[in-house]
RNA sequence: CGGGGUGUAGCUCAGCCUGGUAGAGCGCUACGUUCGGGACGUAGAGGCCACAGGUUCGAAUCCUGUCACCCCGACCA
């Protein structure tokens, strides 16, 4: 390709909307430019990134044995509505209407479609298992599109769901996805690792994300040095700090006057946070909460989520708090009623808490679950933070930040058994199929390669996502011998299969140099008269910087590898 | 949706406080000189100053509202 002829534009200085290395140097290279927020245009260069990607995802999806389909984007509601998702996907469902005013939604994930196909083919144990995948663009009216590519509003996901008999079968064919997200991260250049992931209010046993991690991302990550457990905060588990032990004892209300936080408290009674019953107020798909858990710990409100089966949960609001007749600052489940109480398993195996008295300026001493009060649900709703005590091992948790940049996890038959996969066993039994989904952010890739391959000038492409395989500098192309070395270098590298893009354009050396470096592409060669008397032509490894000028078929034959 | 910020040329920004009808650098066009790390000269093109109201003789500038975009939190690939 001649840079002469190639539609690209790139910026000496970022635009001001870029914070990130990967947002700042897609736009200053050229290689995408946004229509709006979440939505982003890609130019030539940048979409033969994107084709590269898309390449590696594909053979190393079909590699697994995967078989490629292709589903509408464009989704009767009616589908969504079998599932239930209409309602729990909320107002991130893209929806619209027909010119009959049927309403359809623009999809965000294929669960409940390829569910569709597979009711109408699967019919027999002898059909399963079988993976299908697709690549494919999704809709996502998000909150929030941040980060360039990172979150965006329509992006291209490759998807896959795979179909089995049983628990046991599913087991392989998430293994055989896990395999191929690994070898597919691998061959992108970007560095991930495995997390235990929270498979949302829908969805299976178990979960894992890919992680790539950098300080930028959007997910907090716990970590153990001592045994690699590894889980998103959302889902970690730990070891709770004990509890203070003793035998129940009788209860007492105490003055403590304008005292209204746990650590207030702890300090005015010469106690001990772990010795508290701490209150927290939500209001969970529009119905007040009463939380319970020990004053040390916080609420993860995902895994109140998920305890609850909720949609929707968010501290509560102080109109809410009023009708209530919630007692903030002095509040706890002993004489509570009118709201569910849910307690974290930390209170309920601790004696001799202090609790609110639902009585401003007044605490309760020796309270304990079961004698005075009594939790509706009783489950481990615990945040893990940094510095708390693997599950698995005792040692100190670290927390990192990262993207995710896949998801795969074990299903089971929710979907099947609401839009009807179900097949006939040996003997003629009728059961739903054992799904796993499993999906890859193209984009998400595409800027995490960039992150985690730059440097000050610009971006350095592992070589199998680089657009071109080597770029070419020609100066004083109007020489004949500059002319004649192009021409040979080019007839070298068609013959050998090489792809190049060749800078031919009437610019100074130093710009086309800073270009090359931006692009990223990770061998530059340089046809230049100085080159040429030096007996061939310049080669430069982006990455380490290392010149020298070598023969053509010797460069052609380093490029190659 | 809450909190913060920004909207002036393709990009980065100045001008706004203290109203008088639009500027710089880069980029773009033409010609000439240059020619190995973002060269130089000359001459140009390019702006509904986000949008809508208002105040005023007069608004990029002051007031009100709206929208868009970015960043921080709640959701996801």
């Amino acid at each position: 390709m001649r840079m002469s002829k190639l539609l690209l534009k790139t910026l000496r200085e970022p635009p001001s909307e870029a914070e990130l290395p990967s947002h700042m140097l897609l736009l200053r290279a050229g290689l995408a430019t946004p229509l709006a927020a979440g939505l982003y245009c890609f130019t030539p260069l940048g979409w033969r990134i994107m084709r590269k990607i898309e390449n590696i995802v594909r053979e190393e999806m079909d590699l697994s044995g995967a078989q490629e389909i292709h589903l509408p984007a464009l989704q009767p509601i009616e589908t969504w509505e079998q599932s239930g998702r209409a309602e729990t996907m909320g107002q991130t469902l893209f929806r619209l209407a027909d010119r009959k005013e049927r309403g359809f939604v623009l999809g965000p994930t294929h669960e409940e479609v390829v569910s569709f196909l597979a009711s109408r083919t699967i019919q027999s144990y002898r059909d399963l298992p079988v993976t299908l995948y697709q690549i494919q663009t999704k809709f996502r009216d998000e909150q929030r599109p941040r980060g360039g590519l990172i979150r965006l509003r329509e992006f291209t996901m490759k998807d896959a769901y795979s179909f089995d008999a049983n628990w046991e079968t599913l087991d392989a064919s998430y293994a055989s996805a896990f395999a191929a997200y690994t070898r597919i991260f691998e061959r992108a250049g970007v560095p991930v690792i495995p997390v235990a992931a929270d498979s949302g209010a829908i969805g299976g046993k178990e979960s894992q994300e890919f992680i790539f991690l950098t300080d930028d991302g959007e997910d907090e990550i716990l970590l153990c040095p001592g045994c690699g457990y590894a889980a998103n905060a959302e889902k970690a588990d730990f070891q709770r700090p004990p509890a203070v032990d003793g035998a129940p004892t009788e209860m007492q209300k105490v003055a403590t006057p304008a005292i209204r936080t746990i650590p207030a408290l702890a300090a005015f009674l010469k106690l001990e946070e772990r010795q508290t019953n701490k209150a927290v107020f939500y209001r969970v798909d529009g119905k007040p909460v009463f939380v319970a858990i020990r004053g040390d710990l916080d609420v993860n409100e995902i895994k109140l989520r998920n305890t609850l089966k909720a949609q929707d949960v968010e501290p509560m609001d102080e109109a809410m708090v009023r009708a209530s007749g919630l007692v903030a600052g002095s509040a706890s489940a002993v004489g509570l009623t009118g709201m569910q109480i849910v307690a974290d398993t930390s209170v309920v195996e601790a004696t001799n808490l202090i609790a609110g008295a639902n009585e401003d300026g007044f605490h309760l001493l020796n309270t304990n679950h079961g004698r005075d009060w009594k939790a509706d649900i009783v489950a481990d709703i615990a945040l893990a933070r940094r510095g708390d005590a693997c599950a698995t091992c005792g040692t100190a948790l670290e927390t990192r930040r990262g993207i995710e940049m896949g998801h795969v996890f074990k299903l089971g038959t929710v979907y099947s058994e609401s839009i009807g996969v179900n097949y006939l066993d040996e003997s003629g039994e009728r059961h739903p199929a054992v799904m796993g989904c499993y999906g890859i952010g193209l984009e998400r890739i595409f800027a995490a390669a960039i992150e985690a391959n730059h440097d000050a000038n610009g971006i350095i492409w592992p070589a199998s996502l680089a657009p071109y395989d080597v770029h070419i500098v020609a100066l004083n192309l109007d020489q004949a011998a500059v002319q004649e070395g192009l021409g040979a270098l080019e007839s070298a590298l068609a013959t050998a299969g090489l792809t190049a893009l060749i800078d031919d354009r009437d610019e100074s050396a130093g710009i086309k140099f800073k270009d090359a470096d931006l692009i990223g592409i990770p061998y530059r060669l340089t046809v230049s008269p100085r080159a040429l008397e030096k007996g061939g032509v310049e080669l430069r490894n982006r990455r380490t910087g290392e010149t020298e000028v070598v023969g053509i078929a010797e460069a052609v034959a380093r490029i190659r590898g």
